[in-house]
DNA sequence: CGATGCATCCGGCAATATGCCGGTTGCACC
DNA sequence: GGTGCAACCGGCATATTGCCGGATGCATCG
């Protein structure tokens, strides 16, 4: 009652994407009978490991921009510049990663004009070497 | 038709709750027959406002990894790639983006191998020009 | 005005999925 | 060997789905 075994992985991994599907689908593809699949989904509910089922609702803001800002730093760390990020609302996320980049600053914008303000900000704190703006085109894959 | 109308409001704030309702409920929550209530479910499906259905899955494991994979490509579009790309369960989520890059590719891995693994066989992706890999240090900010 | 097209709704029927249950198997433990 | 248990399977009655024809309201157009 207690393992995440790996079956239990490819329940989750499979329902993290198809919340709908059949229990029957679902029990064809890890090769288990259709009562032994529920039972162990609903195990996976009670257990709290599944909290429950989400409609992935796409924006219903027409309007809105969505871009990276991929940053290198002079030095890092760089709480001066987290502590400004943070101040705007547009920023969505911040990442701090290896290799020549230092930021990944994924941010929300409602326009062009946002986003240029919001990046010019960006490139001229004291502490920003590098800026590059990446314009989301198109939402390809999205995931839980 | 194109419009969002309070019912289909009323329909992706049920979905957004409890995704696997049957749509006969559904229908009975909002008052209209089951045909009609599926017949919006799926217009909305199709019209991309409901993206998917995603389990919510609690806390899995703590020792993953996450990474930024971006991605140049010698020609776009490119359909093989996204196909290939969402094929592999470490994906997160592909964006299109304007610039110097084409892909910015999010993913999620258990290793550093299997993330070694992931590179290698995305490197090596027919139109796949360059790529640069980040590996995320830390998660500064995150908003939902 | 009447005809046409269209979006939306309803209900019905066959096919499919679910809830529930009894029965089997493998395994640890005394 | 006997008992308890967790996990599996299949079957049957019931619920849900996919699919269809048909009704209704409404705008458009000759």
């Amino acid at each position: 009652m207690q393992d995440i075994d790996a079956i239990d992985r490819t329940i989750l991994s499979i329902l993290s994407q198809e919340a709908r599907i059949p229990m029957k689908s679902l029990a064809g593809r890890i090769g288990l009978s259709r009562s032994a699949t529920t039972e162990r989904v609903s195990r996976l509910e009670k257990a709290g490991v599944i909290r429950g089922y989400r409609a992935d609702i796409g924006q219903l803001e027409e309007g809105t921009i969505q871009a990276f800002l991929l940053v290198t730093l002079k030095r890092t760390p760089s709480i001066g510049v987290l502590d400004r990020l943070a101040g705007f609302s547009a920023v969505r996320k911040v990442s701090s990663v290896s290799g020549q980049l230092d930021l990944v600053v994924e941010v929300e914008v409602g326009s062009i004009n946002a986003l240029n303000e919001l990046r010019n900000e960006v490139a001229t704190m004291d502490n920003v070497e590098d800026l590059t703006t990446s314009i989301v085109l198109r939402r390809d894959i999205e995931r839980s």
